[in-house]
Formats: structure tokens, sequence, C-alpha cells
DNA sequence: TTCATAACAGTAATCATTACTTTTATTATA
DNA sequence: TATAATAAAAGTAATGATTACTGTTATGAA
């Protein structure tokens, strides 16, 4: 059985009011200001069963550390090459590519896994570590 | 200036005679037949090389190793969720995605990463762990 | 042939993440 | 409210993938 946690309400309070869909590092350090004995793995397991829940949501990005979303609507992100920062994307999901992939392929695609890169607005108007 | 390296080339050719996307880890144990002393570091160093010069490509599933490619041919990849292999699709370049993505972001769209992810042939007919 | 150095083998270090061990906090029940 | 069972914590150790470091060897220009 689930038991509640002080620790895992603010990791969750924590991404809910964030959208630059930090790292595990980024997230002990904040949350060490409210729980200055919080270890790193415990931010670990519960990022990891806050994802398993479904109310949190985890982002690979490539290369670099896990990032994770409290944004658990479905949604498209933008990993700017300039200055590292993802960002969330307007654009609804686009299932069509999910048959296009599906023509000639005689197993069975379930969805896939997306996002664009390039030049953050921040970074287009200022420059690389403008941001 | 580059110089010409023979383990450099086994590992080039070893990847372009292979479509089974081959991590770092399995790359160096089928090089050792041929090179006993070669060196793990030697693989990676190579390899990051070799998609520097673009003669192969990197492509990252989500968790797991990093796997190589030694078809520099834009093309996306198929994961199966049941036994972990990576398929080639025949599919081409999805270009108006990133045309769909950068409407209504004023930041600059260069590509996008994807891949789709469900039940490859083999194990929709043997079931998982037939292959 | 000599020489400069790219690339090597071997090993140590790093980074992100997971696992383990003991203690603490939560919650159902007496 | 007190007791007891156990989920979750803190703290630390271990793992897996990858990168960096340190002599040594192989390549290729002079």
């Amino acid at each position: 059985m689930q038991k509640y946690s002080r620790q895992r309400e603010a990791i969750k309070n924590f991404l809910a009011a964030r959208y630059d869909h930090p790292a595990a590092e980024t997230i002990y350090m904040s949350i060490r200001e409210e729980f200055p004995n919080i270890s790193l793995g415990t931010v670990y397991r519960n990022l990891a069963l806050l994802s398993e829940l479904g109310e949190i949501r985890k982002i690979s990005i490539g290369s670099g550390p896990e990032r994770y979303d409290g944004n658990t609507e479905p949604h498209y992100h933008f990993v700017c090459k300039c200055c590292g920062g993802v960002l969330d994307l307007g654009i609804r999901e686009m299932e069509h590519i999910d048959i296009l992939a599906g023509q000639n392929f005689d197993g069975e695609i379930e969805g896939h896994f997306a996002y664009f890169y390039g030049t953050c607005p921040a970074c287009v108007t200022h420059g690389c570590g403008g941001k």
C-alpha cells in the first residue's frame, strides 16, 4: 500500500510549478531548501514512482541526464542546441505519422517519441549564452 | 592530420555489414576476434570520430546504451518493446513536421529526432522472447 | 631512416542512476 | 490515543556507460 510522503508531494509540486523540464540534480538542489536532509536517491525513487503513476513525465533528449515534466498532457518538446534549454511546443499529437510508419512494416506500431531541435527564441535574438 | 588505423577500418566495416544497430559493447566483443588486444576506449573513440565524420550514425533509443548504424542515409527506426531490437523503417524524411512544429514558435527549427515503438514482426508472430 | 604525432592499449576517473542498509514516518487497527 | 506493520526516508555503496589520462606503438611526411 502506498503511503503519503512530504518529500514526494514537494517534488510533484515543484515540477507542477515549473516549465523548464529540470533534471534530477536540479530538482534535488531546489528541494533541499525545504528538506535539507533529502537524499538524491529519494528524489530518483520518487521521480520514478510519479512517472509510473502518470503524475509526471520523464523526457529523454539524446544526451545528458533525463529531464522531468510536470505537464502530463501529450505535447512535444523543442531542445535548443545553443543554450540546452527545453521548451514546450503547442502542436497536436501527430497520430498520422504512426500510420505512415506502419505502411510496408509488418510489426505493430504503438506510438512514437519525437523532439525538435534548433535555436530557441532567446538565443535567436541575443545569441548563444544570452540566456 | 588524421592517420589511418586498422582498428577504425574494422569498426567501420563491421557496422557497414550489419543491420541490427549494435551497442559499443557488442562491437567491442566482435572486433576482439580480429584484434584481441583492442580496448573498449578505442572502440568508443573511433565510434565518436566516425560519427563526427558522418561515416556512421549514433542513435539514442531512450534507455540503455547508445546504438550505432552503418547506414548514414536518412531513415527512421523502430524499437521493439518486446525484444529490444532496432529495425529500419522504409519511410521518407518527414520534413513537413518541422514546418508544423514551427507554427506559433518564435525560434528556429532545424530538424527533429524521432523513433517509433511497438512490437516487431518476429515478436508479433512468435511472442516475446521468440527472437 | 628519422622524426613528429595520431592512435593505440591499459587503466583510472566521471557521471547518472540504482541498490542496499538502517532508521524514521505514515497509517490501519486495537 | 497507543501499538504495530511497513512504506519511505537518509545515507552510502555499487553499477553501467562513457570519457579522460598515461605511457607505448604505428603511421606517414620529410
